[in-house]
Parts: C-alpha cells; structure tokens; sequence
DNA sequence: ATCTATCATGAACCATAGTTCACCTTGATG
DNA sequence: CATCAAGGTGAACTATGGTTCATGATAGAT
C-alpha cells in the first residue's frame, strides 16, 4: 500500500530490467524473421532467433499473432513517420508534393518487398491490430501530400487516399526489384492529371 | 499381350466409368470449395463437398498440391481461351485492341475475385504447374492484343507481356467489387499512350 | 547476504490437417 | 451370374506447430 511509483491503480509494477531487454530482443529478431521467412515462421525459429525459449515469447506475447500483430505495428509507424516528414517536406516547399508522393510509394513497395511477409501478416490480421493511431497518422499524412499535389494541378482531382490504399494493397511483395520499379512506373500515370486520350 | 486397347506400351487400361465421374466431380467440388474459402480448405472440406471420402481424392491426385494444381490448371485454361477469343475479335475487326485489352483485364480482375484462392495457390505453387500449355497460350493472344494496340497508337510502346502479368500477379482479389472497377480504372492508364506531363 | 516475486526454460501436450492402408463395393469382362 | 481387379471407404497414423506449465534462475528490495 505505501507504493508510490504507479501512475494508476490499474497500474502493474515496474517490469524487471532484463524482461524490457527480451521483449527488445524478441521484437527485433522475430521482424527478422518475418521479414526473411514470411508470417508462417514457427514460434521455435522465432525464439531461437531472439536467443531465449519459446516460453518467453509467450510470456510477452500471449499468443502468436499478437506478436505479429506488435512487428506489424512497428513496421506501420515507420511508414507514418516516413509519410509524415514527406509531407512535412512538401510543407517547407522542400519538394512537389507529386514527387514526394511517389517516391514515398516507392519506398514503401521497396520496403514491403523486403518485409513482405509484413504486408501478408498484415492482411492476415486484417482488423485485429489494436493501434490504429499509425495507420490514421499515415493515411493524413497522405491525404495532405494528395491534396498539395491536387492544388499544384498535378494529381488527378478524383484521387482519394483510398486509392493510395488500393494501390498499396496490391504492391509486388515478392519479386525483383526491377519488377518493383517497373510497376511503380505502370501505376503511377493513374494518380497524375492529364487528359485522357481521345474516345474512339 | 493379346490387349489391342493401348495407344503405347506404356499406356494403363481404360479407366473405370464411375472413376471419371468421380473424377469430375472431386475437381468441380474442390474448385467451388478454393474459390470460396481459399486453397486452404481441409481435404476432408473437399472430399464431402465432392460426395466422396477423402481416400477417394488421393486415388486421384497424389497430394493435395497435385489436385490445387490441377484446378489451377483449370482456371488458367479458362483464362487463355478468353485471351484467345479476345483476339479473335480484334483480328475480325470486331472490337479495338486497347477496348479488348481493358475488358479481358477487367473480367480476369472480376474472376480472380471469384477465385480469389485460386490467385494465392498458383503463387504457392509456383513452377510447379506442369502444363505450362495454357500458359503460353495466354500470353502468346495478350502479346497479339498489345501489337495489335499498339499499331493503333492507343498502348504505349513499351509495353510488353510482362507488364500485364504484373499487374495480374497485383490485382486484388479480394476486395470488393466496386474497389476492383477502381483498381482497373487507376491502373490503366499506365497501358495507355500519352504524353506524359510537363517535366518540372 | 537473503529472500521473493518476476521471469525464463523447454519438454510435454494438444489440435489440426495431410496422408496411408486394410478392408469393402462395384463396374466390366467372360 | 460369376469373377476379380479397379475403385471407394474412413478410421487410424503422422508430422507440424502453437500452447502450456512445473521447475529452475535472477533482478531488485530488505
């Protein structure tokens, strides 16, 4: 009763110094893994990548997909955070908000190729992912860099981010990065304003 | 010796009647199952679906990969005769290139909805198609409809099969329909022949 | 230094799903 | 219609992989 460091009463004691370095470890080697070896790796890789027993993931995680469902979420704040300082860019005048869009698409197809098995967890999750705060931090960030581009006369005026999310959806995972460009060149005209060609 | 019913030497009796009944059967059940709940249904799924016991299924096709391949192997047949037939039209005249193009995408959009699983087993599968046929087939009346539009000036030139398969291998399956119209309606315009935008 | 609640361990457990096989059924042949 | 090999059956086997839990170790407080 005389505790005094909880900030609630709701509140666990402080965790034990090496159960934050695990949990560290664990997140690391299990996006590792996933990322190499897809979602379907087994607990018993995933634990001897991190260096400690099955039981400890359990320990963190109560059940595998909730472990997933934590590497999906640290892969989806980094896409925010690269969104967010693409717009922030665009703000500065730093760069076309077109170009910044783009290259931020680019990145993210680059990065879903390496994690694809993110991108694959992630669909297999679909709703269960608990923090959508990331995924509302990417989708404004985006919205903005689309409006910007809307106002240079650059990106087609009937684009939503539901289409970045269309388009994001069915991005290559696994293929060549050759592949990757490639596409990322065949879809892009769809976002950009100009006329259509002539009808019949 | 004295069978005279053998085309070669190699060649196994004639297979019984109810064999090939049951034979249809099982690949119009386990195609109807795939496409419903995805390659994943159990064999047992597929076996009641069909009417038969799941011994039964294994007379037939040695594992279960052998029989998602041959269902596959159905579906791509589909596709490559309404390529084919695509063409067909074009070459009488009876529609444009570019029009036919869009349409076939459009319906393989619709089917690989359909058959959503399908589209996941042929990536698990991989090479591992056997008949390689059907294929070839597909693409050699994709490759005729993109010459064709070509000469019409209505597909960039630089377009080749490839970047038709990638955009197949990328179509969302499993999405909802009014989504697919739009995917089909964002990723055209990267086929289509145009100026690009003014540079900077 | 001692003590205990937290944490880690990993062999064992269990559920799922593909596969097998000893035993029946049945179509075709004479 | 008698015969029998091809075909069908489904309970049992097996492999895989997630999950549990009794036991041992350790960080941190006294």
């Amino acid at each position: 009763m005389t505790q005094a460091a909880d900030t609630s009463m709701t509140q666990a004691k402080a965790p034990r110094a090496d159960a934050v370095r695990n949990r560290k470890k664990i997140l690391t080697a299990a996006g590792k893994q996933i990322t190499v070896y897809g979602p379907d790796v087994g607990m018993d890789e995933m634990a001897a990548a991190a260096g400690v027993a099955v039981g400890t993931l359990y320990r963190h995680f109560p059940t595998k997909t909730d472990l997933v469902a934590a590497v999906v979420a640290e892969y989806l704040a980094r896409v925010a955070d690269d969104a967010e300082a693409a717009l922030a860019r665009v703000a500065d005048g730093e760069g076309r908000a077109l170009d910044e869009l783009t290259a931020f698409l680019g990145r993210v197809v680059e990065q879903s190729a390496t994690d694809r098995a993110v991108k694959a967890a992630a669909q297999t999750l679909g709703a269960a992912l608990g923090n959508r705060a990331d995924e509302d931090r990417a989708g404004a960030a985006v919205a903005g860099l689309i409006h910007a581009g809307q106002v240079d006369g650059d990106i087609r005026t009937d684009v939503t981010v539901n289409d970045i999310y269309l388009l994001f959806s069915t991005a290559p995972a696994d293929l060549p990065p050759a592949a990757r460009t490639r596409w990322l060149a065949l879809v892009t005209p769809g976002l950009t304003a100009q006329s259509r060609p002539a009808e019949s």
